[in-house]
DNA sequence: CTGAGGGATTGAATCGATTAAATTTTGGTG
DNA sequence: CACCAAAATTTAATCGATTCAATCCCTCAG
């Protein structure tokens, strides 16, 4: 006879005459439910504007439905297109995205791995603030399943996602020999960024594949690549041009396109131009640049495809090591 | 005499021989503990690598400590930057921000709003897809305190930061009167945005401050604001210039800025030409732009501080409604 | 009519932190 | 030394969904 107040799904599983185990089962495997009860559940889900408490189910079954996505920054076009393929793809598969932005700040970003601990959270994809080992292992031991995007870990300690850098670079530096000639100008950053390393090789093949000498490649290598940085390698550059100029970012891209013109030298008749990385920008301004496009938002779907398997099927999951090809989109800073 | 094997904060209880009450009032309370306890507690703490689980503490107290972001879009830098400032905020309040892209499809805006409310998520802070009333007031049903960004609510209703676009168009009005002369044109998406209505009544209010009638301006209505459609209104504008251009989005202005190029029209020589947002693209161009800045940032923050305040102190919280002023960036398309 | 087999349903323990109320400790005072 | 208030700590109920072993209920074959 007790009339005592009950929420949550005991409330509805009075208010269906069932117990709660058949609620849940309603929402989770409704399969196994009777075609005919399942529908009075139903009716009482919708009657009482239930809304099923996900801490209950974290708390049992310790793990949260959400994915951690940690990245340096958030304006930046290359992340947030990888963070809109991401949140696409949890949607798809009924996941929350916890965004971290750790604003490069190895304190920060462990402070967010902490607290994607605390919340259980089922996994994280990272595009970490070191490469260094040692802190990916402190990071993996306080989270739970990490995947690395932009970084290539070996197969036996996790997934990750990541573009073909050296097939971009090459892609590059092909298309310029090809349509202006063998005198190519590298404009790139630190060679001790992977990317900017990778892209390097990928040059330095294209210009083997053509029989140009290593040495003919004329390099500039700047500390911050920026449009600012650029310019001044614009201005450099304009004394005697090469037939095409590579630049391992589109910032820089552009701001070598400045420089050469604030010297009076036009893009592309006097030397041809190629950027890397196919930013919203490269379509924004007034002269369109040909760049080197990387599927970034396919890069943060098959993040979260990955991670989701691997949280999934934890029992049959292999890690794998995805990469993505780069394709060059021709525009008017060097055209076909 | 039993040696069951504990868990969780009854683990670290047993090992510092205290409750697990006192546990929790030493990550909770500090100040409740006495000194030499505290110590002991953190020790076992430290010792066993104990990470809280939030999901407990969540089931308890009906919420989260996690704040929903729900965007149209992540790329765009404008919401870029306000995620920025919300996740600054949220890290250093110690909340977590669930990225929501509703893509401006008000199924998946709702599904999102729906995720939120399972997971027992503290607030939300939205740009909604519609400016519908009804539906706003639908969400505010399925989640728990929703804060709007870049709309403004009645203060009744709940808390709200957005710009001041009235002065933002006076702004740029005025600018280019001022310094180029009465021959205004404007480029301006529909005027069923409230955003795109507030620039341009902005802009009619400078022109009042002058003595200049309304009718002496030329306006022009474009449906996408893009660099594309901001290119035909340069084109047509070429035929009889106005002393002054402002375009109510940094695109149209760069596109604008490549019509008048196309038919040999030189900005800012003959023309000038302000934008507005102050997106990134605006510095990143070969001519920069001279744009309406907006706090971005700071409105993410506010966001976020403003939604904690609500959460953490419902007993005394005053819903507010903030508005921030934007300023002016003088640059090269409309200069001093 | 009986029993086997299988689908549907239920009982009750469990996850782990919080919290109000109860209890114990401490320190100070008369 | 006894007593009290304040401080520190503990007790035990609570949040709500999941899970699996156990039970119930059909249907059908023998």
């Amino acid at each position: 006879m007790s009339t005592k107040k009950t929420y949550g799904l005991a409330a509805i599983a009075e208010l269906a005459g069932v117990s709660t185990a058949t609620v849940s089962n309603v929402l989770n495997k409704p399969s196994k439910v009777k075609e005919s009860t399942r529908q009075r559940v139903l009716d009482a889900i919708e009657a009482t504007q239930f809304v099923p408490n996900r801490a209950a189910a974290t708390l049992r079954q310790g793990s949260n439905r959400m994915l951690g996505l940690v990245i340096p920054e958030i304006v930046n076009p290359f992340y947030a297109e990888i963070a809109r393929g991401a949140a696409d793809a949890a949607d798809r598969l009924d996941y929350g995205i916890v965004l971290c932005v750790s604003n490069d700040d190895a304190q920060r970003e462990l402070r967010q791995f902490e607290m994607l601990a605390r919340h259980r959270t089922s996994g994280a994809m990272v595009v970490p603030v070191h490469a260094d080992l040692g802190r990916l292992a402190t990071l993996r031991l306080v989270g739970s399943r990490l995947l690395l995007i932009d970084r290539v870990a070996s197969v036996t300690e996790g997934c990750s996602v990541a573009f073909d850098d050296v097939a971009g670079g090459r892609l590059a530096v092909e298309h310029l020999i090809e349509t202006r000639g063998p005198r190519i100008a590298l404009v790139n950053g630190e060679r001790s960024i992977p990317q900017c390393a990778d892209r390097r090789e990928g040059s330095l093949l294209a210009l083997a594949a053509h029989g140009i000498h290593e040495s003919e490649l004329r390099e500039y290598e700047v500390e911050e690549m920026t449009i600012a940085a650029g310019r001044a390698v614009g201005l450099a550059l304009a004394d005697s041009l090469p037939d095409g100029i590579f630049c391992t970012n589109d910032q820089l891209a552009l701001g070598v396109i400045r420089g050469l013109a604030e010297r009076g030298i036009h893009v592309p008749d006097s030397a041809a131009v190629v950027g890397y990385g196919d930013l919203a920008l490269a379509t924004e301004t007034l002269l369109t640049l040909t760049s080197v496009e990387q599927p970034k938002f396919e890069m943060g779907v098959v993040a979260v495809e990955t991670l989701v398997d691997e949280i999934e099927h934890m029992d049959t999951h292999q890690h794998r090591v995805t990469q993505f090809q780069p394709t060059l989109v021709i525009r008017e800073s060097a055209p076909a």
